[in-house]
DNA sequence: AGGAGATATTTACAGTGGAAACATTTTGGT
DNA sequence: ACCAAAATGTTTCCACTGTAAATATCTCCT
């Protein structure tokens, strides 16, 4: 190890973060707050003023490792050398799956005015994940347009898709009854898609 | 006129609705309060408990006006008898267009814990909002399937298509620049679509 | 007329984020 | 090694929030 608690607290700035994902697991985005998350810290409510600026600071950093969790769950289970289609499930699956796993997190992550979207730490894992649904996209062809950009826009296509129906299954507009019924994935090999 | 002034205030419900619209629209979703919802409506912050019983009795109500008008949205600028290919690209143009338009009521419509899910008011305008989307998607073919549900089905991503991409746009993933460099409406006539 | 019920206010309380002043610990330069 | 400077954390205070309880006022019905 290289260092087990070298001020303070220690690494106050990771136990925040991590109190802070407890949270939003435990009580939801409504129920975080700067005060509980210090308190679960073991610091008063003001500390995390030094590491974070304000709780929009503290709510970038939480939405970043969302961000960065979305990518796992995106490449998950996927042997090396998988296929297009097998890519563009998995990141399907991963993605709705990360949604309604962390609902509370995945709200953070999509909220208008709760995050710094200057933070250069959350762009960097905002982009990442971008880069994970530009690869599952590859060789999309939703666009017949033939004109520059295609690509680019397959790409928001898938997006709005995946993240559409993973937002609207959160949100309780597709409850389980209807989701089981779905079998989107079932359905999405056939799903306009040409490989 | 029937009545112009009945009781202490008027019809305080409607005028409440209304402050929390405009407080929505002036400083989004954050600056809209009970308290200075009730101070703009001219009464007490305690006043809107009898009509609303709390604030997520408030914002329902407020939520409920907002699904009204997504569906004047989507189906404005729609002449008598419209084909299937407008009535779709109306409801995608309109959707999108009442989010950025709207982005804290749109925001407040489809957050997880701010509304009461089970208010009948909120509940039967979700529905008919869903009924403009299943008459746009009418004859939509993106499930081959041939399986039971695939109306459904085929309904549930057109409305995640549009809601993915609305969402996207209102919480900034897709600044101006790419949506301008987008003109999805040019390429959905020729999205996988069979009429 | 008068009670019942609806509607609105006052007051109080626990919670929130943030600013300011202060205390403590680490770091860096000499 | 020392001491100033910076980083980190605490205490205190303030304005704001939602909600509950007690109280006041108005409307309606018999």
């Amino acid at each position: 190890m290289t260092k087990v608690k070298t001020y303070h607290h220690g690494n106050l700035k990771e136990a925040l973060i991590a109190s802070g994902l407890d949270i939003l697991a435990e009580t939801g985005l409504a129920g975080l707050s700067l005060r509980n998350c210090a308190e679960r810290a073991g610091v008063s409510h003001t500390a995390p003023k030094n590491h974070f600026g304000n709780l929009a600071g503290l709510l970038s950093a939480i939405a970043a490792r969302g961000y960065q969790e979305l990518g796992v769950y995106m490449q998950r289970n996927l042997r090396q050398g998988a296929s297009r289609t097998e890519r563009r499930n998995a990141a399907f699956e991963g993605y709705v799956a990360f949604a309604v796993t962390n609902p509370a997190l995945y709200e953070l992550m999509f909220a208008r005015d709760k995050t710094n979207k200057n933070d250069p730490e959350l762009q960097a894992q905002v982009g990442a994940s971008f880069l994970v649904l530009r690869d599952a996209a590859e060789g999309l062809d939703w666009d017949k347009s033939d004109q520059p950009g295609a690509d680019l826009r397959a790409q928001m296509m898938l997006w709005s898709l995946v993240h559409g129906f993973a937002q609207l299954s959160v949100s309780g507009k597709f409850d389980k009854e209807s989701m089981r019924h779905l079998g989107i994935l079932d359905v999405m090999p056939d799903f306009p898609y040409r490989g």
